[in-house]
DNA sequence: ATTGATTTGTCTATTTGTGTCAAATTTAAT
DNA sequence: ATTAAATTTGACACAAATAGACAAATCAAT
């Protein structure tokens, strides 16, 4: 699953930003903001925030991807997904 | 979180057995057992399997807790931990 | 006081994550 | 068709996280 890399792909692509310049704002290597966009690997939190920035989007957009993308790596393949969605979805809100 | 932790030691306890005992049916050191009923440490998803069996409890009950204790260690200290788990389970609807 | 059970702290090995670099491939313009 | 820039791929390096062992300390019940 990779939300996050579709998105920030699109958004490049709608600005006609090359990777070499996004991966000059984040300072990493273009072949690494290459493999983000495609879900071959992720941002870290940090360069999530700051894509936010670049692309003038809330935090709370991209931040959500971000992490919606984390927690289906942690259950893909995983019989009870839903139910561990459900169940944590359930301890979060007691926690509030 | 730590609900996994807190339903193995119950089990355990009502039935009097030992974290020595426990430890040597997973084949690990008793202080590694300690650890993870206290929720200082994680089962494998393996050894879930297997404290199922040995508990006789159903996989689906344990490996929920499972999951779902990793879910929450994903989103803690999250601002939009909620939004993302609603994501999440929004996309992973799609996906069945 | 002694013994068995549990916990705590430290250390190690393995795995996973983040990144680079060079080479290969694709895309676009001439 | 040729070339040049952009992107992708694969191999490697380094760092951080994780699973585990072991020894020593603490706790609980005789």
């Amino acid at each position: 699953m990779n939300s996050l890399g579709e998105k920030i792909r699109a958004m490049r692509e709608s600005k006609d930003i090359l990777l070499r310049q996004v991966a000059a704002y984040l300072e990493i290597d273009t072949a690494l903001i290459s493999k983000i966009e495609r879900g071959e690997r992720r941002l870290t939190r940090e360069q999530v925030i700051k894509l936010a920035n670049y692309y003038n989007v809330t935090d709370e957009e991209l931040l959500t991807l971000w992490l919606s993308d984390k927690l289906l790596d942690t259950i893909e393949n995983e019989p009870f997904a839903m139910q561990g969605l459900n169940k944590a979805k359930t301890i979060l809100k007691t926690l509030i």
